[in-house]
RNA sequence: GGGCCGGUAGCUCAGUUGGUUAGAGCACACCCUUGAUAAGGGUGGGGUCGAAAGUUCGAGUCUUUCUCGGCCCA
C-alpha cells in the first residue's frame, strides 16, 4: 500500500529555524512595512499602555544586561498591545556626563591635544557627536533583538529641547527656593585646582604625618568621663583646625585609662577603644597606666568636648556623635571630623546639623574660617599643628606612616577633601521627601519587595547634590548677585534661557554674551553666571517632563518604568525626587525591577573570570529568539543566570515548540482557516475535543493572569508545557491516527482539523511577544498580505469552552491512560511487544472508575489496536491493566492488527 | 565594613495561613517507533530544600547564627 492513501504532514515550515540568518530579514520587513506605525494607527484611541524608556548610556556595545532590559521591556510592550491597547514604546538615551566626556579627554591626550587649549562649545561638540554614533550603534542592536519602538523619533537627553525642559525644571526648583547652595567635600587637586572624579584617581603609596591628640572632655551625662579626654588618631594634621566633631561607634567598648608615665600626660585620664589599647600603648610609648574603667560605647552620648586649640580661640563645642565607620582597623576606635574634609566625616555633620564651611580655597590655602592658620598652604600646614598641639599638650606622639593614598592621574600630586560649593535640592524646605514617600505608597513595584528598598533610601538620603564642575552637560541656568551674592530668582530668565536652548542647544551657555541669557532687565555686569553643570541624574531624572508631558502619543505618568534593580538609587530615584519636587507625584504608575545578569553559577560577569557571554555571540549562535525565551523564562525578581548550558536548554525547548507548529501547519497543509471562535458548537465534538477546548480555556486563564502580574516565566512554563505535555504527547499522538488514515470527509477528521486551527491560532498570539521572529515566520506562511502577527490580538476564548465535570472525568482517564502505559512497557521490555499498536489492552476498573470510563475507547487514546474494558467486583478504584500482544495482521494503511477486517479501511486482513 | 535581597533535582521554575512519601518541564539513562524523522512516544533514576542550632506534636515554610552569591552604600 502506497502512502498517497493517507494524509501526511506537508508544511513549508522547516525543521531547521536558521534564526541568525532569517532573524535580520524580519527586522527588514518590520521596517519596510512600517509596523510602528500601523501598531499605532491599528490602537488609535484605544487604552494607552505606556512603557517609558530608562535611558541607557550612549556609550559602548550593549551587553547581556542592556540586551534582557530591552527585551524585558518588548515583552511587556507586546503583550499589552495585544490585549488590545495602545503600547507604546519610545526608546531614548541618556548623553551627557563624565564617561563620555573622559573618552574624548583620552582621544585629546592620544593626539598631544590639551583639552584647555580647545574651546568647550568645541569640546562639547565633540562630546555631541560621539554621544550620536553610539545611540546608532545601540539602534541597530536593540532592533537585531526584535524589539518594536519608535526609533526614528527616539528621544535623548541632549537633543535640544531637551535641554531646554531641563532648565525649565530646575528653575521651578530655583523658583521654589529647595535649590540651594552649600558645601560638600569633594577629591580635590590643589595643582591643577579642581575637582577629580573617581575615574581620575590613582592611589598610590605616600608618606603621611600621624598624630595622637587629645579632646578633652567638656560635658558629659556619664559621672565617670568627667575630668577625661578622648584621643584621636589621624593622617592629616592639617585638618584638625577644622575640627567639628568626634565620631565612636555605639557597638564598640572602650576604656578610661590613667597614664602614669612622667611627661605632658602624667596622671591624665584618657579613652581609647579597648580593642585598641595595646596598639595605642605601644604606638605612644606608654609605659605606664592602669585602666580605670570600660564602658560600652553607646554611653558616649551626649558628650560634649571642647576643641584642642580652645586656649587659641577654637572655642566651639565638638559633640561626640554616634557613626559605624568607626572601626578598630587602627588608630584609637574615636575618630576626628572635619565635614569639609572628609564624605563621612560631611554626611555624619550634615545629619547632625552642621553644616559644612569653605576652610580650604582653590590653592590649598586656609581660608578665614580658620583662625590662626588663614593664608597658610595646607600641605605646609602638618609641622604647624603639631607644634601647637604639642605648646598645648594636646599631643600624646606623632609619627610617620606609609599607606595607598589617593592622587591626580595627570600631576601624581596627593588630593585632598575638600568642601566646595555645591548645589543641593534640599529634602526637607519643602517637604520633598514627605511627598516621595507618599508617592511610593501610591505606587505599585513589581516584585513587590522593591518598595521597601526605594523607601528605605528615599528615608534616608541626604540633600541631592545637583552640580558638577564638568562640562559636558546642561549648564546650571544660574547668575549670582556680585552686590550681595544672591541667586538671581527670575522666571523670564529662565525661560529666556530655555528658548534660547530649544533652538540652539546649551553649548551657546559657554561661548556667548551672559546678557543674551539675562536678557534687558538685568545688566551682565552685576552678576557672576555659574560654569556648574547638571548632574546626569537630574537630566534623565527629568525625561517624564521632556518625553511623556511633551509627546502627544505619550502619557503622563507613564505606565510603566522598568529597569535593573541598580536603579532603586538611580533612576527610579532621580525620576521620582524630580516629578515629586515639581509636579507632587510620582511620573510613574508601576515599577518593575528586575536583577542582574550573572554566569551560571551565580557570579557576576567579569573579565578576570572569563565568564562574559555578549548578546552578539548568542546572536549569531542561536538567534534572538532564543534570547527571548531566556529572558521570558527567568525570574526577574532574582538574578539572571545565562551560560551556554542554560541556552542549550532553551534551544531545545525553541525546538519543541517549532515542532509542535510544525505538526500544526504539516496536517492543515498550510492551509490555516479562521475560525470563528464563538461559533464553535463544543457539545458537538468528541469528548476529546470538547477536553481540548477546556484545556485551551484554563490555559488563557492562566496566560492572562500571569502576563497581567508580570510574571513571566510562569507564563511561558505553562504555554511550553502545554506544548510538550497536553499537545505533542497526548493530543497530537492520539490524533494522528485520525489525520493520517481517516478520509478527509470524515466528521472526526474535520473536527480534529477545526481543532488545530484553533491551537494554531491561539498558540500563534499567546507566543508572539516572546517569540517575536518565529511566530512572524509562521504568520507569513497562513497569510499572503504581508502584514504581522504584531498587529494581532489575542483570542477572546468563549467561557462556554470551561468544562470542570469534563475536565475532572478526563483526569481520571489519563490516570488509567498511565497505568496502560506502564503495562504496556512492562511488554515491551519483555520483547513481546515494539510499538504500543502491537498491543490489546484488557482493562478491569473497579466500579467507582468504571462508570467513569466505561465508554471511553482505550484503544483509541492508549494507541493500541483494541482494549477491553470491564468492572471488577471492588467498590474501590482499582486500575488492573493486562497487556496482551495483538494477533492477526496489520492493516496497511492504519497499522492496527485485526484479526478480520478493519473496520475503517477493510483491507482483509 | 554597613544596608537590602536571594540560595528547593544537572538546568529553568512550582511549593497556599508550618501538616501525608517535596512537584513540573527540560536534560540524563534505557526502550519503542521510522507515517511530526537532525523529529515523535513510553518508562525510569535523580533532592539531608546552602549549613548548624532553636521554637513546635510537626519546619522547605517561623527565629538565631554561619556560609555563599547579587545589588546599593562606605
Amino acid at each position: 500500500m502506497s502512502k498517497e492513501n493517507i494524509n501526511l504532514p506537508k508544511t513549508k515550515f522547516s525543521m531547521k529555524a536558521n534564526l541568525p540568518s532569517k532573524e535580520p530579514e524580519m527586522v527588514e520587513h518590520w521596517e519596510k512595512i512600517g509596523l510602528y506605525k500601523q501598531l499605532r494607527e491599528s490602537r488609535k484611541g484605544k487604552e494607552k499602555f505606556v512603557l517609558h524608556d530608562g535611558p541607557p548610556y550612549a556609550n559602548g556595545n550593549i551587553h547581556m544586561g542592556t540586551a534582557y532590559n530591552k527585551i524585558l521591556k518588548d515583552l511587556i510592550t507586546k503583550f499589552h498591545q495585544m490585549d488590545g491597547k495602545d503600547s507604546v514604546y519610545v526608546p531614548g538615551w541618556d548623553c551627557h556626563g563624565l564617561p563620555i566626556e573622559w573618552k574624548i579627554e583620552e582621544q585629546y591626550k592620544k593626539n598631544k591635544k590639551n583639552k584647555n587649549d580647545v574651546p568647550i562649545s568645541e569640546f562639547r561638540k565633540v562630546c555631541r557627536d560621539f554621544a550620536a554614533k553610539w545611540i546608532d550603534v545601540h539602534k541597530t542592536q536593540f532592533k537585531r533583538l526584535g524589539v518594536i519602538g519608535d526609533w526614528d523619533n527616539y528621544y535623548s537627553t541632549m537633543s535640544f529641547d531637551a535641554e531646554a525642559q531641563i532648565v525649565r525644571e530646575l528653575g521651578k526648583f530655583l523658583k521654589e527656593g529647595s535649590l540651594y547652595r552649600g558645601y560638600k567635600p569633594v577629591l580635590w587637586s590643589t595643582v591643577e585646582k579642581t575637582a577629580l572624579s573617581d575615574a581620575e584617581v590613582e592611589y598610590m603609596d605616600h608618606t603621611s604625618d600621624t598624630i595622637y591628640v587629645s579632646f578633652p572632655i567638656k560635658k558629659t551625662n556619664i559621672e565617670y568621663l568627667n575630668e577625661c579626654e578622648i584621643i584621636i588618631w589621624t593622617t592629616t594634621p592639617w585638618t584638625i583646625p577644622a575640627n567639628k566633631a568626634l565620631a565612636f561607634n555605639d557597638s564598640l567598648t572602650y576604656a578610661v585609662i590613667q597614664i602614669n608615665d612622667d611627661n605632658d600626660f602624667k596622671n591624665r585620664k584618657v579613652i581609647v577603644a579597648k580593642d585598641l589599647l595595646k596598639n595605642v600603648l605601644e604606638e605612644n610609648k606608654i609605659n605606664s597606666h592602669k585602666v580605670l574603667k570600660e564602658f560600652k560605647g553607646s554611653e558616649f552620648k551626649n558628650t560634649i568636648c571642647s576643641h584642642p586649640f580652645l586656649s587659641l580661640g577654637y572655642d566651639y563645642d565638638v559633640p561626640m556623635l554616634s557613626a559605624n565607620f568607626v572601626t578598630t582597623e587602627q588608630g584609637s576606635g574615636i575618630v576626628h571630623c572635619a565635614p569639609s574634609h572628609g564624605p563621612d566625616d560631611f554626611n555624619l555633620c550634615l545629619n547632625n546639623g552642621i553644616k559644612a564651611l569653605e576652610t580650604v580655597d582653590d590653592n590649598g590655602v586656609y581660608t578665614k574660617h580658620i583662625s590662626i592658620f588663614e593664608g597658610t598652604h595646607i600641605f605646609k600646614a602638618n609641622p604647624i599643628v603639631i607644634e601647637k598641639l604639642k605648646l598645648e599638650k594636646k599631643l600624646l606622639s606623632n609619627g610617620k606612616l606609609k599607606h595607598s593614598y589617593p592622587h591626580s592621574w595627570r600631576s601624581k600630586a596627593p588630593l585632598v577633601h575638600r568642601a566646595t560649593l555645591q548645589w543641593f535640592i534640599s529634602m526637607e524646605s519643602h517637604g520633598l521627601r514627605k511627598t516621595a514617600l507618599d508617592a511610593i505608597n501610591k505606587t505599585t513595584f513589581y516584585p513587590s519587595k522593591a518598595k521597601e528598598r526605594l523607601k528605605s533610601m528615599i528615608e534616608t538620603r541626604p540633600d541631592w547634590c545637583v552640580s558638577r564642575q564638568r562640562v559636558w552637560g546642561v549648564p546650571l541656568p544660574i547668575f549670582i548677585s556680585k552686590k550681595d551674592g544672591k541667586v538671581l530668582i527670575d522666571q523670564d530668565v529662565i525661560e529666556n534661557i530655555a528658548n534660547i536652548y530649544e533652538k540652539e542647544g546649551s553649548d551657546c551657555w559657554f561661548s556667548d554674551d551672559p546678557q543674551r541669557f539675562l536678557g534687558e532687565k538685568y545688566k551682565a555686569s552685576d552678576f557672576n553666571k555659574m560654569k556648574d553643570i547638571v548632574e546626569v541624574w537630574f537630566d534623565s531624572g527629568s525625561t517624564h517632563s521632556f518625553v511623556l508631558e511633551k509627546r502627544k502619543d505619550l502619557k503622563w505618568p507613564a505606565s510603566m518604568y522598568l529597569e535593573g534593580s541598580d536603579q532603586h538609587r538611580g533612576w527610579f530615584h532621580s525620576s521620582l525626587l524630580e516629578s515629586c519636587g515639581t509636579r507632587g507625584r510620582a511620573p510613574y504608575e508601576n515599577i518593575l525591577s528586575h536583577g542582574f545578569v550573572v554566569d551560571g553559577k551565580g557570579l557576576k560577569m567579569s573579565k578576570s573570570l572569563g565568564n562574559i557571554i555578549s548578546p552578539d555571540d548568542i546572536l549569531k549562535k542561536y538567534g534572538a529568539d532564543i534570547l527571548r525565551i531566556w529572558v521570558a523564562s527567568s525570574n526577574y525578581a532574582e538574578d539572571l543566570r545565562i551560560d551556554y548550558s542554560i541556552l542549550e536548554q532553551h534551544a531545545e525547548a525553541y525546538r519543541k515548540i517549532r515542532n509542535t507548529f510544525r505538526y500544526l501547519l504539516g496536517n492543515l497543509n498550510d492551509e490555516f482557516k479562521q475560525i470563528n471562535l464563538n461559533e464553535v458548537k463544543a457539545e458537538d465534538l468528541p469528548e476529546l475535543e470538547q477536553y481540548m477546548l477546556n484545556k485551551i480555556f484554563d490555559l488563557n486563564e492562566n496566560f492572562l493572569n500571569y502576563y497581567k502580574t508580570y510574571n513571566f516565566h510562569n507564563l511561558y512554563k505553562e504555554l511550553l508545557n502545554f506544548c510538550t505535555v497536553d499537545l505533542s504527547a497526548f493530543y497530537f499522538d492520539i490524533r494522528k491516527d485520525t489525520l493520517y488514515c481517516d478520509t478527509k470527509d470524515s466528521e472526526k477528521r474535520k473536527n480534529t482539523i477545526l481543532l488545530l486551527n484553533i491551537i494554531l491560532d491561539c498558540l500563534l498570539k499567546w507566543f508572539a511577544p516572546i517569540l517575536s521572529f518565529t511566530t512572524e515566520e509562521i504568520f507569513s506562511i497562513i497569510n499572503k498580505n504581508n502584514t504581522s502577527i504584531h498587529l494581532e490580538k489575542f483570542k477572546k476564548i468563549p467561557s462556554n469552552w470551561q468544562n470542570k465535570s469534563l475536565n475532572d472525568k478526563w483526569t481520571t482517564l489519563k490516570k488509567i491512560r498511565d497505568n496502560c502505559n506502564i503495562s504496556i512497557e512492562e511488554k515491551r521490555a519483555n520483547k513481546i511487544i515494539g510499538s504500543s499498536l502491537e498491543a490489546n489492552i484488557d482493562l478491569k476498573l473497579g466500579k467507582k472508575l468504571f462508570k467513569i470510563a466505561k465508554d471511553t475507547d482505550f484503544a483509541e487514546l492508549c494507541i493500541t489496536s483494541i482494549a477491553n474494558v470491564s468492572e471488577t467486583e471492588n467498590d474501590n478504584e482499582d486500575i488492573l491493566v493486562n497487556t496482551l500482544k495483538a494477533e492477526g495482521n496489520k492493516c496497511p494503511i492504519c497499522w492496527k492488527i485485526n484479526k478480520g477486517k478493519c473496520e475503517r479501511h477493510g483491507h482483509l486482513s
